[in-house]
RNA sequence: GGCCUCUUGGUCAAGCGGUUAAGACACCGCCCUUUCACGGCGGUAACAGGGGUUCGAGUCCCCUAGAGGUCACCA
């Protein structure tokens, strides 16, 4: 059976790439009626975020990713938090000593420095001289019992290539001689990621590990260890990065949305799953729609592409505008409440109404306050405003119109928006205006704005008489001036 | 710098030896329309460069260039 899992590092927030790893994972999972699975990478100690696994639980949940096994839902694998197998680490680093395939290293870090330094300066790059693999089994008994601080080391083979098989790349092959004795248990005990993964991905009987390509030039390494041990290797599958344009990776330092900052935006979650699901891999079809359970059908790797590709915001609003317009209209007025009552009080404005008006203009639910805000508070705005050279209007115009139509609207008993369209289409016709020269300086002296949502007849209605009435002579007063 | 990897329009991408090189986003134009949207129609725009192989190369090989990754007791 397929297992995968996605094993994070509890750093900080899940970023849009990891997402998509993790994505991909539980997609690749649930295709082949496997288990997905989370692990958490907890190694290095001193770089942990505090509250960082909880936010990748919560971002996981958010997604809509559910995992199969984890630290916080169990299974038989576990435990799921690497700090909490530190124990298992050492014995199979032990096995490996035995094996040849790893020794003990007592070189202190000031000589490892120097070393380190002098290659620099002869510009060339550091190599540990395995220096303590020639360390005799008594010395390192001596030692080690005497309580010196010690690491274990893989031990590379001087000569030879190092390859493996990655599902999208291809054979990948390196020369040893290329390659570092990398630390596999450090000095505090616990292991390095190098170690951790292999060790873990083994005892928990991953199938399948997709991980980002800064992984792949090490993954040769990863084998000679799996040949140690005289275990099978998983199948890899490195997936290129998601970048912020050509030469920079999406990164929270440039102001990059994480995928909670997304939701917090007002994206919805199924419009960003299917963006970012489409962010490399291709169904090879026309097709572009797919919700979570769609693309657990039609997800596979020969869909997945191997250049970085360039996370395009553009793009991704425009899938949540599709989304939302897709939204049945109770729904989006439910969702777009929320976002209503920042800006409108909900006992003086028609939200239902005004929702309505909304569906089909707003792209992230965010832009909400802004497009409304006006009705709670009109907008001073510049006359320049009135004028519009296709509805043939201009300040003098927008006067004119604005005084003819004032009386109109006084005058109409049943405020509702067919009650003022009658009024007002029956005025047009009266005094002979243009349907444009008497609407667009009407909607402009009620609103302020350029463009709204909705027009005149709406505004007004929405508006009510009385304030309306109000913003009209101010208008007027405004054009008199 | 060594090693590894990638390279089709501005962006996402299809293509897997023979196509007028799809489609989508963005952009532009037109239509619809009381604004803006929505919707409809149309348009601009690409195989990084150079060598091969082949009757025929975006598709195969080599070189160059550019970009990314990696060279930790970080993952």
């Amino acid at each position: 059976m397929v297992r995968t899992r996605f094993a994070p590092s509890p750093t900080g927030y899940l970023h849009l790439g990891g997402l998509r790893t993790a994505l991909y994972t539980y997609l690749f999972a649930r295709k082949m009626g496997g288990a997905f699975i989370l692990r958490i990478e907890d190694t290095d100690q001193e770089r942990e975020v505090p509250g960082a696994v909880d936010r990748i639980y919560q971002s996981l949940k958010l997604a809509g990713l559910k995992y199969d096994e984890g630290p916080d839902v169990g299974g038989s694998y576990g435990p799921y938090i690497q700090t909490q197998r530190k124990d298992i680490y050492l014995p199979y680093a032990k096995q490996l000593v035995e094996k040849g395939g790893a020794y003990y290293c007592f070189c202190t870090k000031e000589r490892l420095d120097e070393a380190r330094r002098q290659a620099e300066a002869a510009g060339e790059t550091f190599k540990y001289d395995k220096h303590c693999l020639h360390l005799s089994r008594d010395e390192v008994r001596r030692r080690l019992n005497a309580g010196e601080p010690y690491v274990i080391r893989q031990n590379v083979p001087l000569a030879g290539k190092a390859s493996f098989d990655d599902a999208l790349y291809g054979h990948v092959e390196v020369d040893c001689a290329t390659l570092d004795d990398n630390v596999l248990i450090k000095a505090d005990a616990l292991p390095t990621y190098n170690f951790a993964n292999v060790v873990d991905d083994h005892t928990m009987g991953i199938t399948h590990v997709m991980r980002g390509t800064e992984y792949l030039s090490s993954a040769p390494k990863y084998n000679l260890l799996y040949e140690s041990f005289g275990w099978r290797p998983p199948i890899y599958v490195h997936l290129p990065v998601v970048m912020r344009d050509a030469t920079r990776k999406l990164s929270k330092r440039y102001g990059d949305p994480s995928f909670e900052d997304l939701m917090e935006q007002g994206y919805l979650r199924d419009a960003v799953i299917n963006f970012i699901a489409l962010l490399g891999w291709s169904p090879r079809s026309e097709r572009e729609f797919f919700t979570l359970e769609e693309l657990e059908q039609a997800f596979d790797l020969e869909g997945l592409s191997k250049a970085p590709s360039i996370f395009d915001m553009n793009k991704l609003t425009w899938f949540n505008a599709e989304y939302m317009r897709a939204l049945p209209p109770e729904e989006f007025l439910e969702r777009a409440t929320p976002w209503l009552k920042q800006a409108l009080d909900p006992e003086k404005f028609d939200f239902a109404r005004i929702a309505e008006l909304l569906h089909t203009r707003t792209e992230v639910l965010g832009q909400i306050p802004g497009m409304v805000d006006f009705l709670a508070q009109m907008p001073s705005f510049d006359t320049a405003l009135y004028t519009h050279k296709k509805m043939k209007t201009d300040p003098a115009v927008a006067l004119d119109s604005l005084r003819k139509l004032r009386p109109v609207i006084e005058g109409v008993a049943d405020f509702s928006e067919a009650g003022i369209h009658a009024a007002v289409t029956a005025a047009i016709e009266q005094f002979q205006m243009k349907t444009g020269q008497a609407l667009w300086p009407l909607r402009i002296a009620i609103s302020g704005k350029a463009s709204t949502p909705g027009g005149a007849i709406e505004i007004a209605y929405l508006l009510g008489k009385a304030e309306t009435l109000k913003r009209l002579d101010r208008a007027i007063a405004q054009l008199e001036a």
